[in-house]
DNA sequence: TTGTAAGCGTTATCAG
DNA sequence: CTGATAACGCTTACAA
């Protein structure tokens, strides 16, 4: 393994010299820069990484703390923020907590041990906040950048840049009044939970700021998360109890397409009999049958902002407590 | 930070005993065990991940290279290699090559100086292997564990552990012939490119078995992926020829959502008119409407396999060139 | 503009 | 069974 010296001795020079030619101190002859890139080029060099964060006391990896980063946009979300991390040379490590919460506590708890420079917490189902505050604040006093990509923590004195739910659910509704629809279920309620909370509240909003009261039995409880199979079990549910809808606000696109199948399983057509509308901008959306209308998620500019956040954070410069991404409406045959 | 000097000097003991202590030597008496626990335990001491690996000249994090990680079967793949590697003590880090082969190269180049210890290939599109091989040899050279995950690479001396595509294809072919169709399309060729040709093959192989011949137009590029869109577009190309088909073997699971999309689009009926199947196993596969027949790959199990090839090769063991991960039929009612 | 030298926190070697 | 000590490769005061 080469290294500084061996750059140094080629070069004549010393290793000091070296390391401000390989990071770009303006303060070297161009001459001596000149025979020390020579002389790496030439040997080989490459820096190694874990001598350099020692000595500089930090890492170059953000973690990616999702709860299951298999569906809905957090595939995308990983790719985007991958990209982004990428730009100011940070890597993205994934942690999967597959919905544990105690490996939320020992992640936040092993995250400088780690030599992470950051967290991402995207994961849906951050419950227990009240007791995690203590580890977060410890882990943020040891100078680790937490930042709530997907729920608003900001309430806890976590930075939060997430998508405008409120809004997006609101969009869905007014959409669907405006094409008639006045029995409007909305499916993804986890009760006693916070998860998802600025989508049912959209939805409740929206419907109020029309005039129509809020039905507590179009307020599906989802259990299982926010998967196809769960929108197909509740829809039938609700139809088996001869329940009358003429909209379906789903809460993700995975739900909305199993609310869409178990209506055609029922004998009713959509958007004929129901209009269902999704959440997320999931790309083979388009290609169910009917095509589905949804709640699209800007998750570059999400990622973006929070590539922008991490450089301020870093730098040491102000940055907002809360950004909201604004969703835009998709309007396809569901609807 | 607390290290551990401030450890050794707490339980009267030297660093030496503290580092055998924590990296759970044996040969330390049980009562100096004891004190160095409790010490450490009082300190709130965290090793220094740093340190640790530059000491050791060797790093704990294996890179997944992906195509693009937002699709197919990729986020799975990810979810379960993160949660194996985790039981090992791995990180994960994504390094999304978004199609770009250059980013590759950077990739290989540089994996010792990021202290990866190793890459697992998940790229769908390495082409130009040839051009890649005295790359991947060097840090192979180097003590960097490469594992291709996706593309059978062992000709090329990268060990590789796959799903057996051909026998997947084949069974979806043979699964189509017992339903008693004959023009079986193929969905998904990447003309000119070893990307999914072992599905291709498998298609094919399974028709000769059966004493048909192959009709090359029932067999379709697709140019932009393994996406929804290609499969519409494809699909929609093929039948506004005018193509006579009764089934159709997709090549992945979105290929076939846009393949359905584009039949049903055309007035005809799934599985009536044509039968499809998917290949990946996606989970809301099961509530497109007709549900999607598919061809289930073993994510888990390819992902502990490679947790396995990854702990022998550390320990010099031998391990096989090539793991076949064998994939399972789905049949649901688009066959 | 360049060199010297002191660490960053850990582990491995060698004595004892 | 335990301790002293020397690295691992890099950056950064401080000197020159």
């Amino acid at each position: 393994m080469v290294n500084v010296l061996d750059v140094a001795e080629r070069a004549n020079v010393s290793s000091a010299t070296v390391s401000r030619v390989l990071s770009g101190s303006t303060l070297v002859r161009a001459e001596t820069r000149a025979k020390v890139v020579a002389a790496a080029e030439a040997l080989g060099y490459e820096p190694n990484s874990f001598a350099r964060n020692l000595r500089k006391g930090r890492g170059s990896s953000i973690a990616l703390v999702t709860g299951d980063i298999e569906h809905g946009i957090y595939p995308r979300l990983a790719k985007h923020l991958q990209r982004e991390l990428e730009l100011i040379n940070l890597n993205l490590v994934l942690f999967n907590l597959g919905h544990r919460q105690e490996r939320l506590r020992h992640m936040l708890q092993h995250a400088t041990s780690m030599g992470l420079r950051g967290l991402f917490l995207a994961s849906a189902d951050i419950a227990d906040m009240a007791s995690l505050k203590p580890l977060v604040d410890r882990a943020a006093g040891k100078g680790i950048a937490i930042l709530s990509v997907s729920q608003r923590l900001e309430g806890f004195g976590i930075d939060s840049i997430v998508h405008d739910d409120l809004a997006g659910a609101g969009m869905a509704v007014e959409h669907l009044l405006a094409r008639g629809r006045r029995a409007i279920a909305y499916l993804g309620r986890i009760s006693g939970s916070e998860v998802g909370r600025e989508r049912s509240l959209g939805h409740e909003q929206a419907l109020l700021r029309a005039g129509l009261p809020i039905d507590p039995v179009l307020v599906w409880d989802v259990r299982e998360g926010f998967r196809s199979e769960a929108g197909y079990r509740m829809t039938s549910a609700a139809l088996d109890r001869g329940l009358h809808v003429d909209a379906i606000v789903a809460a993700s696109d995975e739900l909305a397409s199993g609310a869409i199948a178990a209506l055609l399983d029922h004998g009713l057509s959509v958007p004929g009999d129901v209009a269902v509308t999704g959440f997320g901008g999931i790309s083979w959306g388009n290609y169910l049958r009917p095509a589905l209308s949804t709640i699209d998620l800007d998750v570059a500019a999400l990622a973006e902002r929070a590539r922008l956040w991490l450089e301020a954070h870093e730098a040491g410069e102000a940055h907002p407590a809360l950004v909201m991404i604004r969703p835009s409406l998709i309007v396809r045959s569901s609807t």
